[in-house]
DNA sequence: AAGTGTGAAAAGTTTCACAGCG
DNA sequence: CGCTGTGAAACTTTTCACACTT
């Protein structure tokens, strides 16, 4: 009955766990102690183990933890058990590339259509996914009540087109403009900054 | 002569800071008080006003701080005064948006090469910068001291091209295949990966 | 013997609160 | 008086170290 709160590194953290408890299961693994799997993930034994622990008691003592089992509690513990159905906003350059990309739908996430003010030009990116215009966000997202967004609108729209992603009832952005987002409290923003990735990069390096 | 080593938290805040301060000097304000600039950037204001003081005392008190000339300290900062040459690995659907999306240009890195193993199929997704087979990339690096790269490759080739990156004088990999990569305490990896983001939203809205 | 689970220590980060400057 | 700069307090996250189980 854990009622904490899971901190949300925590969270990347098993995303990463799962990842590699995978490739483990491919390979036919059966249990992985916490140094290898620590390893693997590239995080330190001991905070593994912590992490873990917050999904209850797994592990055995002398042996590891057993790899599918760990892999069916990360599942249910980042509720994947089910496709969840996301909307894509602004198909420009980053957008339709995000839809050609494969990466989302492997991990239990469906684009199930995307929006552009100029549909036009965005269908000669070549995208195969439903396509319609920015009118028809609000009646799409609550008719198939999706609850999560991905953002590509160039910066000066990003507030506008957020505000009707809420009324709509969107509950999570992913925000690829580099714009601070206001958002009521119950909504959750993860910001995908490609230059301050980069321009923090470059910080870090010498010369 | 500050040789306290800047915790990475603070130069991603830098950046935020950095775009809030442009839009300011655009819209023509001469300063900004600590509050002001921190409800702009998304952080609580005393935050804020530790994150300044790193960069030295530019702040007059009862007034707050001079737009342009904080701008300047950040670029500085950020390192950001010439173009930095960064080279991109893995030119299939997500490598060649980034190379069309001008997101980087705009924040002075200039994309200088991309490389891929299939030069043709990569041709054809309409690239314009220089595109070249990825025996070349030792050479290339070399030969244009670049410092940065992208990497977008599958996974499973990941720690391979990593490995010839960092023997060609590569410093900071912006990495985003889900594979955590093996690296020399000298170079600096930052991870994007997109489908952990979408994981970790969805763990955090309700429903 | 190998390896988990966990309290306690350490390190890092954010917020508070206020002295003091312009 | 308004607002910065900063020590100290509060909080969060990571690492250590070891008792304890299989």
């Amino acid at each position: 009955m854990e009622k904490s709160p899971l901190p949300k590194k925590v969270i990347y953290r098993f995303s990463t766990y799962y990842r590699c408890l995978q490739r483990l299961a491919e390979n036919k693994h059966e249990t992985v102690s916490s140094s290898t799997l620590a390893k693997a993930a590239g995080v330190n034994s001991s905070q593994l183990r912590k992490d873990i622990a917050y999904l209850g008691q797994w592990g055995t003592r002398g042996l590891g933890y057993p790899v599918v089992t760990l892999i069916s509690a990360l599942r249910e513990a980042l509720r994947q058990e089910k496709l969840r159905p996301v909307v894509l906003v602004g198909a420009g350059n980053l957008g339709s590339a995000l839809l050609r990309y494969q990466g989302f739908q492997k991990e239990g996430f469906e684009v199930v259509a995307a929006f552009d003010s100029d549909i036009h030009a965005a269908a000669s990116r070549g995208i195969k996914i439903p396509l319609y215009r920015d009118e028809e966000l609000t009646s799409f997202i609550t008719a198939n009540n999706v609850k999560l967004a991905i953002l590509c609108v160039p910066a000066e729209f990003a507030q506008g087109v957020t505000n009707q992603l809420v009324q709509a009832g969107i509950q999570g952005i992913l925000n690829f403009s580099p714009a601070i987002l206001e958002i009521p409290t119950n909504v959750v923003v993860n910001q995908v900054d490609l230059a301050s990735e980069l321009e923090n990069l470059s910080y870090f390096i010498r010369g």
